[in-house]
DNA sequence: AATTAAGTAACTTCAGTGATTACATTTGTC
DNA sequence: GACAAATGTAATCACTGAAGTTACTTAATT
């Protein structure tokens, strides 16, 4: 969703962009754009201004965003989920198995956002214009 | 919380392994191991018998198992979330962006499981017995 | 001043996961 | 064969996080 906002974005460059015709393009409240747009302004991503005739645009060219940026602007959450409940202490492999798991998923975490950083918002935009299958309509 | 149970097994090698002593370290209930199992033996990660004095083991040496295949065995879901709404078709951005990112989080996906590819489950219990500070007490 | 749009809080809805209980089934042992 | 041990499995509940919705406040432009 937060590709998609940005993509959009960059299909009308420089233009500001309102929560409202965003949340149409991706088919959901503007609201939700409008909290996806903060997490964005943190990552210093976009800019977003307030009042008659405002809205927002990307902080930079599409070129210069790639997606582990994305990723980790929006993306507070590990993708490896955390047990709950704590492991058995007494045992031995519950007492350890934590802090040798949380290596391990760190370096596949980095291993992700490198291979995202690999792709550009550019890139992103000139792959959805390249698939001509969506513009032209089907023929026979 | 599956490689803490494959954890369990290689520890104690070749035994078999009921699924109440598991759940008594992972901390949580026997059913929740059983299903896990489940997946697991669909993987041809373990063994499981049925009926008393029986359980659960390896089928193959923990030199053998990575997490790559623990993870693709468990984890059925993909790890981004494809938003339950779909896009706006009459945008054109929002017309072909989903088949877009699909091959970008295909690609992050395949790098992420590499990087699991490269730790074996033996490669976990020798870090987790390495880790000296949890069979020793705090000397301070 | 009026209008437009973002910021934000409160609430609801929904899906996924873990947890729990209960029961059927299978296997090994006496 | 009877009994005990252990898995397979269904049904149900609780909890959590994300998305959605409504409503209101704040800021900026005209």
């Amino acid at each position: 969703m937060a590709v998609h906002v940005l993509a959009v974005l960059a299909y009308k460059e420089g233009d500001r962009v309102t929560s409202a015709l965003l949340a149409a393009s991706v088919n959901t409240n503007p609201v939700i754009v409008r909290r996806l747009l903060l997490a964005l302004q943190r990552a210093k991503l976009v800019e977003t201004g307030k009042g008659a005739g405002s809205g927002s645009r990307l902080s930079r060219s599409p070129g210069h965003i790639n997606l582990a940026q994305v990723y980790r602007a929006v993306e507070d959450v590990e993708p490896f989920a955390t047990p709950s409940r704590k492991p058995n202490a007494a045992c031995p492999v519950g007492h350890c198995i934590r802090e040798t798991l949380d290596k391990v998923f760190a370096s596949a975490q980095a291993a992700l956002e490198r291979d995202l950083e690999k792709t550009t918002l550019a890139g992103v935009i000139s792959a959805v214009k390249a698939s001509g299958v969506c513009a032209r309509k089907k023929v026979d």
